[in-house]
Parts: structure tokens; C-alpha cells; sequence
DNA sequence: AGCACGCCGACT
DNA sequence: GTCGGCGTGCTC
């Protein structure tokens, strides 16, 4: 039995027949409520015909409201103790073929349950952006409201400013009030009084409607054969080991038993995966009429020179989805793989939710990215959902990474997955060495921030690393150079104070950017100048720390003046156009040396990389988390994978203060194995995953006095609730509730408790009565479950 | 989560 | 006298 945040029952099970099964006048409907229940409604008009069959949207009144639902199921039973003339009818019908099939309601059920999230929220998190909507609701101006605009001010505001509109959507004019320093809700209530405006009802309520379905395309020109095809891309010969690849996973996945084992695609960098992806999705198109294939990669993957090179393999059959993209756009795509006119869709971990018809093969490219996690609502892990996608549908799936997270590569070991090995890269060149470049501590000085509130870049990089630079750059050869931290300088140290000044509102230093000197928060955006930090505590003395990818490509170019040099980090990442642009131009080889973050180690293929340089790494290692270890691997491995990818030979550069750590001699040999051996056994001896699954429940409030009063409280349930039942407590590993090594974010003051265990009974039973024993009356602290955390920071 | 109902303080 | 604060209960 599960309960909500203020201690009542949750109900979880539908109440009305089986789902999925027979059609009735009653329907059981999902609504985004946070409630862990299902609703019964009749069928619109009463009509046992008009029965939406499950998977439909459905408008239906909820309270005073109108909601959008996905019906489950219908039934010819009334619900247990429900009088069946009480019951409300469903008002419309939004789809008229199911928008989710069976098999992606059976992944939302599992979802719910696995991830321990409400149902309705589920289906409603798993339909793409601008379908979302409830019913949305709007305000409309009324005659009088119109007259009033001279009398209120803020009434033209709402009303779109300059050009006065008819009608706003509801969310619109609260955040438009809530800009203006107004509480919505009591403006629109006093408008409404005055009969101003009226609320109504927004016409593009539930979104667009699923229309009837093409007839999938019966004949693939030039699949029949093995690429055999006349025209088009030319195709590349499979080294022994990538067609030996293929031929296991077609083998004794594609056209193998179910169910069957999810592969492990272990390929060092530039070991040729995406071709082997590619072969794949052929063996998949060619298997019967309207088969179709999924291939997911991490956001920052999505660049069109990707999709190009799927697009020109298999023309008119690619359908693609990325964040960037309009609402309609990535409707427009969605529906060619509904339809099944499109055979092949690209795209991110929302795109595991897409509707396929006949999904045969599922690819989850680089597997080990962190950009399949959701960090937000819904925590699923996107290359998770798509093994039990796979399962649930009966298709493959092959993981790929060069660098596999443990949780995979345990499971490849253990034989659950099994394992598809590509050793060697296709150029048939061993893995470019890495050189370690000791760094003098000398260079980790920092600058004295002058009076005027700059500082002087100084040059940080060691000689050794600026010759190799200017060595390749004079070879004709591009570099890459990688930091470990966006902006101009780590931090701001205060001598006074001996502490890095920090943002108010979160527990981590503030970030110089720019000869601008701005000061910024990476995690909630606060800014401000170090010319007004400097104000604020005029005998202070200031200097800057460090180094971030803004002041390294200044450096750069004060050592190398010819060289053209341009820099991608997330704030380049963050405009639309940049990213694509950026990397265009460095593939057009019209930059010399590309300056920037962890993006830079994503997967991109460079052929003409001959240097990559990285620079301060290791430091991600001595943050308090368990995955530390391995984040820092993949890393440095992965960055490593940019050079010499082509022909010509590379070489990558790390300087570094500490060499000595194990995982960075490790990383430095390219030794996944056994990096992965030590760590699985380090993780073994603490009980962290892949030993255990790993659930942690944060509390969160803007007053500290209230975290800390909720923390107390699931203290003592813990103590209680482990004396009453000290087998549940066996079972399940509690720690916590602690304080967070990110104390605050966003100026929310956080407490974690984890919850460490096999037993997804027990952590359920567990859950309830800590979530409960949060559950006070009034307590306005938010609780947040994350399963399979991605990080305990 | 929304949203409404309901019961106590400072205002036209 | 009422407007409106937020405590508490409900949503087929």
C-alpha cells in the first residue's frame, strides 16, 4: 500500500475489469494527477459503440475541471463500490486510432511502478512536447474588459502589451503577471469580478489528432541485397571483427528466439559502431514488410552531419527528433514512424516512446551518456526504458559504447546481456597513445583580480602542450582542446574571507565569465559582476582560480595569433544555431583548434584530429560520488577516441598534477577491463550499484528550519518503523537522511535519505512509510523520488 | 497538482 | 458587516 505526501491511501490498481481486454460502457481512464489511481467514466453519449479502444486520449470532467486521459481499458463491469449511476461520462473522444499501442500502455505501466510515478503523469510525460496539454485553458477580454484597458495597466499587459490580443492562454497571462510582480491568481479573480474576462476554452486544447494510418511500404528499393545497391552512398567494407559483429547480432538477435538478450556492443572509439548500426538497420528493413528501427543517441550527438550519414543510407525512410526542433515538426516526424511510412527514427531518450508499428531493432548509442537520465519529474533512464521496450515488444537491443557503464558491463559479464566485442579501430592503427604532462604547481597560481576588476590571463598551459599545438597546427592538423569547466576562471578567491565566493542561493562557487567579469551560478543562473563583489568588501583582495574554456581559448590564442580557434561549451550549446555551426566549420577544417567542455568528448568523428589536449581533468575525482571513478574514465578514454580517427596517426596530452590516482593510470592505458574490475569491486564492497539498486528520496524547502524538521521526523520513523520491523529493514539498506554535498540548490535547502536494495517489494513498503512520515500537514517540503540516481551530489 | 469549501482577522 | 487568508479534502 502505497501513500501520497499527506499520509492517504493509495490505490494503484484499476478497479474495473481487465484492461486491455474487452470493450464496455465502462472505460478506465489515466489522468496527469499525481494521484496513484485510475478513474472509471462511461463512454461518451452512453454508446457501448462509441467505445474508445485502449490508448485513446479522451476529454473527460475531473472535478471542476476538463482534463485530457488515455484510456486503458473498458469493461462491462461497473467498478467495485462505485455506484455506476454516479459516474461521469467522458466528453470526447481526442484520437480515433490508439495514439499509445498495447505494448507502449504495458511500458508505461512498468515505468509507473518501476520509477514510482503516478500513471497519468507517465503517459502524459511520455507524449511529445505540444501534445502535452491538459485542457488547456485560456482568458478571454470581454467587451468591458476591452473598455478597461486605460483604467488597468496590467490588464494590457496580460493581454499581450503593445497589440492587445482576444484571448491568452491561462498560463501565459500568470507567468505574464508573475513577471510584473503581481499574484495571478488574485488579479484574474478581481478581473473576473469586474467582468473583464471570462475564461474559456483554448481551441487547440488536446493537441493534435492522430489521423488514420498509411499502409506501410511494401518494397524497399536496393535492400534486397546485402548493399548491393546501384546508386547512392558508396558503402565501406566491414573489417572481419564489425562483420563478425553483425552476423552474431543478427543471428541470435534480429532473426533469433524470443526473448532473447540485450547486446553489449563493446567497440573501442573508432572502431566503426555506427556501421555496424547501420548494417543492422539494414539486416532489420530487409526482415519483412514495414519493420522498423529505433537508434537513440545522446542530445549532443544530433547533429545533422549524424543524421546525414543515416539519411543518405536509407533515403526517405529516416525520420529524426531532437530538442531543438519545433512542436510540429517533431509531431510532423513522430506520425511518419506511426504511420510507418517512416522506418528509421533517430533521436534522444524521449524518442523511445515514439509509436512504432512493428519496432524490430533498438540501438542505444554511446550507452554510458548521462543525457539518457531525465534529471527532472519523471527520472527514467532512457536506455533502461529501452531494454524493457525491447522486451516488452520483442525486438533487439544493442547497447554501444567504447566506454560501457558498469551497470552494463555487469551485466555482460554476469551473462544477462551478452557481449559483442569490437577491439580494434577500423584504420587498423592502435589507440592513440596518451602522454602525461606533469604540471608544475607553479601554474596552478592564481591572478590577483586588480582594483579595475580584471585580471590578466595568464598563461597556464604547459610549454610542452603549446609546442605539440603549434607543432600540428603547423603540420596542417587540427586539435582539440578540452577543460573540464566552462567559463573564464574557476572561481573568485577572497583572501579575507579564504574562500571562493559563492552564489547565494545554491552551495557552490561562483563562475567568472569573460573579460566582462561576470560572475555566474551553473546551477541556478544567478549572475552577478566581480566589479560588484569587489564594491561590496572594498579591502579585500580577490584573485582568480583556475582555468574554464573561456580563458584557455584566450590563452590559446595569445600563444598561437594564426591559429583560428573557437570554442563549444554549454553556453555556446545553449543557442540553437551555434552548436551545428560550430562543429560544421571545425569539420569543414576552417578552425584549427576547437577550445571547450565535456561536449567535446561526445562521440563527434573528426577525421582530420590529429591532437587532443586535456587539461585538468582528474579533478572531477574528488567529488563526493561514487561514479566518480568512472566519469573521469570515460572521460579521458573517450577524448582520447578524438584523435587519429582517420589515417593519421594522433596523439592526446594530459596535464595533469595528480597521475598517480589508479583511475587515471588506468584511463591513461585505455584499459577499460580493468579499470571496470577494480571499480565493480570497490562498488561490491560498499553495496553501490550495479550490487543494488539505488533509490534516493530528497526533501527540499526554501527554509532550512523545515528540511531540518521533516529530516527529523523520517530520522525517527526510521527508528521506530527498523524496531518494529527489522526483517523490512534487513532487506533494505537506509542512509540518511544527510545533507547533500550541493546543500543548496536553487536556493532550496535539500536533504537526502537512500534507500539501498534488491527488493523492489521492500523498497515500495519502505518508501510509503517514509514518504508518509513526511507527510505533514502544511509542511511545504517538497519530496522527489529519483530511481537509479545518476548522481548523489 | 489544482481547485473549492470553510472558517477566522483587518478593512471599505 | 465582508474580503480574503490558507488549512483540508476531493477528484470516477
Amino acid at each position: 500500500m502505497m501513500c501520497d505526501k499527506r499520509g492517504r491511501k493509495i490505490t494503484y490498481e484499476p478497479r474495473c475489469g481487465k484492461p486491455f481486454m474487452t470493450s464496455g460502457p465502462y472505460i478506465e481512464v489515466a489522468v496527469p494527477t499525481p494521484l496513484f489511481q485510475t478513474f472509471t467514466y462511461k463512454v461518451p453519449g452512453d454508446d457501448p459503440l462509441s467505445s474508445p479502444t485502449p490508448g485513446c486520449r479522451v476529454v473527460v470532467p475531473f472535478g471542476r475541471q476538463k482534463m485530457v486521459g488515455v484510456v486503458l481499458g473498458s469493461s462491462h463491469e461497473p467498478p467495485n463500490g462505485l455506484d455506476p449511476a454516479k459516474l461521469k461520462a467522458a466528453l470526447e473522444v481526442v484520437d480515433h486510432e490508439a495514439l499509445f499501442s498495447d505494448s507502449l500502455l504495458k511500458l508505461a505501466r512498468w515505468m509507473s511502478t518501476y520509477y514510482y510515478h503516478p500513471p497519468g503523469e507517465v503517459l502524459r510525460a511520455m507524449l511529445p512536447a505540444g501534445v502535452k496539454k491538459t485542457v488547456a485553458r485560456a482568458v478571454t477580454l470581454t467587451e468591458t474588459g476591452r473598455a478597461a484597458i486605460g483604467v488597468d495597466p496590467l490588464l494590457a499587459v496580460a493581454f499581450g502589451g503593445k497589440k492587445i490580443k482576444g484571448s491568452v492562454s491561462l498560463p501565459t497571462v500568470r507567468k505574464k503577471l508573475v513577471t510584473a510582480g503581481h499574484d495571478p491568481a488574485v488579479a484574474i479573480a478581481a478581473w473576473e469580478k469586474q467582468g473583464w474576462i471570462a475564461r474559456t476554452e483554448n481551441k487547440k486544447v488536446a493537441g493534435r489528432k492522430v489521423v488514420a494510418a498509411f499502409p506501410a511500404s511494401q518494397s524497399l528499393p536496393g535492400l534486397e541485397s546485402d548493399g548491393q545497391e546501384s546508386k547512392g552512398p558508396k558503402i565501406p567494407d566491414l573489417t572481419p571483427t564489425q562483420a563478425a559483429a553483425v552476423e552474431t547480432i543478427t543471428t541470435r538477435g534480429l532473426l533469433g528466439a524470443h526473448p532473447q538478450k540485450p547486446f553489449l556492443l563493446m567497440g573501442v572509439t573508432g572502431s566503426g559502431k555506427t556501421e555496424v548500426y547501420l548494417r543492422l538497420i539494414q539486416r532489420c528493413l530487409a526482415e519483412g514488410p514495414g519493420t522498423q528501427a529505433l537508434v537513440m543517441v545522446p542530445e549532443i550527438a544530433l547533429t545533422p552531419q549524424m543524421t546525414r550519414v543515416f539519411e543518405s543510407r536509407f533515403p526517405g525512410l529516416v525520420a529524426v527528433v531532437h530538442s531543438a526542433m519545433l512542436d510540429s515538426a517533431r509531431w510532423e516526424q513522430l506520425s511518419r514512424i506511426r504511420s510507418g511510412e517512416a522506418r528509421i527514427l533517430i533521436g534522444p531518450r524521449s524518442a523511445v516512446f515514439a509509436g512504432f508499428r512493428k519496432l524490430r531493432l533498438i540501438m542505444v548509442d554511446e550507452e554510458h551518456d548521462s543525457s539518457y537520465k531525465q534529471a527532472t519529474g519523471l527520472t527514467y533512464n532512457g536506455r533502461d526504458v529501452a531494454v524493457m521496450r525491447a522486451r516488452i515488444e520483442h525486438a533487439s537491443v544493442v547497447l554501444g559504447s567504447a566506454t560501457p557503464s558498469l551497470e552494463t558491463f555487469h551485466n555482460a559479464m554476469s551473462g544477462r546481456y551478452e557481449m559483442v566485442e569490437l577491439p580494434e579501430r577500423v584504420s587498423g592503427k592502435p589507440l592513440p597513445e596518451i602522454v602525461a604532462i606533469q604540471c608544475d604547481p607553479a601554474w596552478k597560481k592564481g591572478t590577483v583580480v586588480s582594483r579595475d576588476a580584471t585580471a590578466q590571463a595568464l598563461l597556464q598551459m604547459d610549454p610542452r602542450v603549446v609546442e605539440a599545438l603549434r607543432e600540428n597546427l603547423r603540420a596542417g592538423h587540427q586539435s582539440i582542446v578540452l577543460v573540464n569547466r566552462r567559463g573564464y576562471a574557476y572561481y573568485l578567491y577572497s583572501l579575507n574571507q579564504r574562500a571562493a565566493v559563492q552564489c547565494p542561493n545554491c552551495s557552490i562557487s561562483l563562475t567568472v565569465h569573460a573579460k566582462t567579469s561576470r560572475l555566474r551560478c551553473h546551477y541556478c543562473d544567478y549572475g552577478t559582476t566581480v566589479a560588484a563583489v569587489m564594491k561590496r568588501s572594498p579591502d579585500d583582495t580577490f584573485i582568480t582560480v583556475g582555468y574554464g574554456s573561456e580563458r584557455a581559448e584566450e590563452a590559446l590564442q595569445a600563444v598561437l595569433p594564426g591559429a583560428r580557434i573557437m570554442r563549444l561549451d554549454s553556453d555556446t550549446v545553449s543557442d540553437r544555431d551555434l552548436l551545428p555551426e560550430t562543429l560544421k566549420k571545425f569539420r569543414d577544417r576552417e578552425v584549427d583548434i576547437l577550445v571547450g567542455t565535456q561536449i567535446l568528448a561526445k562521440g563527434h568523428d573528426f577525421p582530420a584530429v590529429t591532437l587532443v589536449v586535456i587539461i585538468e581533468v582528474d579533478q572531477t575525482l574528488s567529488l563526493p560520488d561514487f561514479r566518480a571513478g568512472e566519469r573521469t574514465f570515460q572521460l579521458i578514454v573517450q577524448a582520447a577516441g578524438r584523435a587519429g580517427r582517420a589515417g593519421l596517426p594522433g596523439r592526446v596530452m594530459i596535464q595533469s598534477a595528480r597521475f598517480s590516482h589508479p583511475v587515471v593510470q588506468l584511463a591513461l592505458a585505455q584499459d577499460f577491463k580493468t579499470f571496470a574490475a577494480r571499480e565493480l569491486e570497490f562498488r561490491k564492497g560498499y553495496g553501490y550499484p550495479p550490487f543494488s539498486r539505488m533509490i534516493s528520496v530528497e526533501l527540499s524547502s526554501e527554509e532550512p528550519r523545515k528540511v531540518d524538521q521533516a529530516a527529523g521526523k523520517i530520522d525517527a520513523w526510521i527508528d521506530t518503523a527498523s524496531r518494529g520491523n527489522p526483517d523490512l529493514f534487513g532487506r533494505v539498506k537506509v542512509l540518511g537522511p544527510a545533507t547533500p554535498p550541493l546543500e543548496t540548490v536553487r536556493g532550496r535547502h535539500r536533504r537526502t535519505v537512500l534507500l539501498v536494495s534488491w527488493n523492489p517489494e521492500s523498497v515500495r513498503e519502505l518508501l510509503t512509510g517514509l514518504v508518509g512520515a513526511t507527510a505533514e500537514p502544511g509542511n511545504d517540503v517538497r519530496v522527489r523520488v529519483d530511481v537509479d540516481p545518476q548522481s548523489l551530489m
